[in-house]
DNA sequence: ACCGTCACCGCAAACGTTTGCGGAATATCA
DNA sequence: TGATATTCCGCAAACGTTTGCGGTGACGGT
């Protein structure tokens, strides 16, 4: 049990010097005569010294922390944003605390408070699904304290945020879809508060009015069934037993493109052939599944890059430089499997 | 930008009094008059007082903080693992920094070493795959830095560790595939230098034993198949052209699950008619694929929880307190679904 | 008038590091 | 020899907090 570890002082006082040379030896400043730079990197090599960080956060008044807040970490694809955030916060020097608010909006708070209070240097956040106040991010931010929203972002705070094209690839799948030759396409939407959904609804429409087709409301799937694999499932029996059923669903995420896929075998259709399905975000289990889903891929892992860089360029800025907020759009891609398509 | 926190100092100042007298205050320390309590206590609410936690880790030389090294976020398990790790940490006003290996040595020693200089108060360890040398747990360990391991543990370090029953849980899937009449029963089999490859083994021998079924390593898949769904695909349908070909397949993990799943489907057999599948750990697309695959779940959440808990006991031991490393074994659970036995 | 007790508070050191400033010793020059 | 420049180093403050110890003043008891 070695409890402590060397400090610069054990190594000024074995060497009958002060600190400050010790500390300048150590940084090779100019100011420091060979000899004792040489002494003093021998004994700190031979002891091991690591240079302790709290004292250095203290000194610097900067933690080299970032804190991630996400609704949930078992989740494909925040766990691969984080990999994404981690990839480069670890190569700029900064570590990671990570803390998930389980879509709780209480929980969100409290997390946010929480790495406020733990002096992380900027936070990036997801926000949760029942978030609709803002106060507590407008109070840390007002606080000088750097703030990027992905993925699930907040319009009412003036910051920086990385999020998907999820017009464009609403777009493109359900363009897909209507190539295949599928006429009458539904779509299970999202939570109202999300933009995103608005925006995947959005482009679902722009592709159905460019092909003529009539947007129906009858046939679009509200409420909370987007994180539901069995309330999916039900509705969309719900609407194949309808009297004008669809022949295809474009699914505002893959787990309800799941429950959906279930209700079509369940009623007999052939998958693509009688009904065809897509979803929406490449989760890992959607190439696993037979047929295997249509789904448009969300670049997880370059969302945290780019979210972690955009912080960190905040974090580093100097005091008087001003940072104008960016918001990066990254494209999606369409992956196009046997769910919509005879292979 | 109003960028400083307001601090003890600022407090004792704004009503003249000592910066001692105030942090007794805000403690509710006996030697300090209820009028000056009150003062301190109302300024504080006033001004948002917020203890600066860097200055605390320092003067206590604690930083309240634990690490974790993981092979990988982006994995079912592992990051059930950390839901499961966070919820004791934080309850214990812990925080928590995720490194992940990438199953690499190299970078596993890299993130233990980091760890280490971040002045974390613990380290929870998962090994990476590759990782066959113990030096740098050695060394920090030595250092009076407290480890947990879980799922992949370490022998040769003499600290807690928790485990899953992997022993039994093997030894009751394959059971379960002989009870539903399969004769010959395949394995594939996971990394040779992971314990619980060698544990899974032998609860698979345990069940044949106990049947009269004999072993034939003719029908045993080895190498790295286990995380290579390709692979596994490849060597099962080299199994299932062989002359004497297995009815049943105990794979080491889901994922290699399912590649055999992908195999058998392609050769044309019915599952669980012709032959049955059953994997280990229940990740979420178990449930997904058609049908569902039968597996044993481990407990990551419960996991997480039980390793937190031995390292947090340890961290928070008196000086003088010697506390003997535990090892902890979780039961698994049997999960029945269709790839084993029909609905 | 002296002493002891008690309640309340401040001083200063400590955690480990950095850094502006000044000082001592040596070297350089007139 | 005396003045000045150069080289190297230490002092002390600072980051924000805690805490042992000592100090002050009031009060009651003898």
């Amino acid at each position: 049990m070695k409890n402590s570890q060397v400090t610069i002082k054990d190594i000024a006082k074995e060497l009958g010097i002060s600190s400050s040379t010790v500390s300048r030896a150590l940084k090779n400043h100019p100011n420091v005569s060979p000899e004792t730079k040489k002494a003093v990197t021998d004994l700190a090599e031979k002891y091991n010294y690591q240079p302790n960080s709290i004292a250095l956060s203290l000194r610097r008044s900067k933690s080299n922390t970032i804190g991630v807040i996400i609704p949930e970490i078992v989740h494909f694809f925040f766990s691969t944003v984080i990999s994404g955030i981690e990839d480069i916060a670890y190569s700029a020097g900064y570590s990671v605390i990570v803390s998930q608010s389980n879509e709780s909006y209480d929980r969100e708070v409290i997390d946010t408070f929480a790495l406020s209070k733990n002096r992380v240097d900027g936070i990036l956040i997801s926000m949760s699904r029942e978030t609709t106040k803002y106060d507590h991010f407008e109070t840390i931010h007002k606080r000088g304290l750097p703030i990027v929203f992905f993925d699930r972002v907040c319009d009412a705070i003036n910051c920086s945020k990385v999020v998907v094209d999820d017009f464009d690839g609403a777009y493109q799948v359900t363009r897909h879809l209507i190539q295949q030759g599928f006429k009458r396409i539904a779509h299970l939407a999202g939570p109202e508060n999300l933009i995103l959904s608005k925006h995947r609804m959005d482009g679902y429409k722009k592709a159905l009015k460019e092909h003529s087709l009539e947007f129906d409301e009858s046939i679009i799937i509200r409420g909370r069934a987007a994180d539901n694999e069995t309330l999916a499932k039900q509705l969309t029996t719900q609407l194949l037993n309808s009297a004008n059923p669809p022949d295809a669903m474009f699914a505002i995420n893959d787990r309800a493109a799941l429950g959906v896929m279930k209700a079509v075998k369940e009623k007999g259709l052939k998958i693509p052939q009688d009904f065809a399905i897509a979803g929406f975000s490449n989760w890992e289990f959607t190439a696993m599944t037979d047929p295997a889903i249509t789904t448009v891929d969300q670049p997880g892992f370059k969302m945290g890059q780019e979210a972690a860089k955009l912080l960190i360029r905040e974090i580093e800025a100097e005091k008087d430089e001003v940072i104008e907020p960016e918001i990066k759009i990254l494209k999606t891609d369409l992956i196009i499997r046997g769910s919509s398509v005879a292979v």
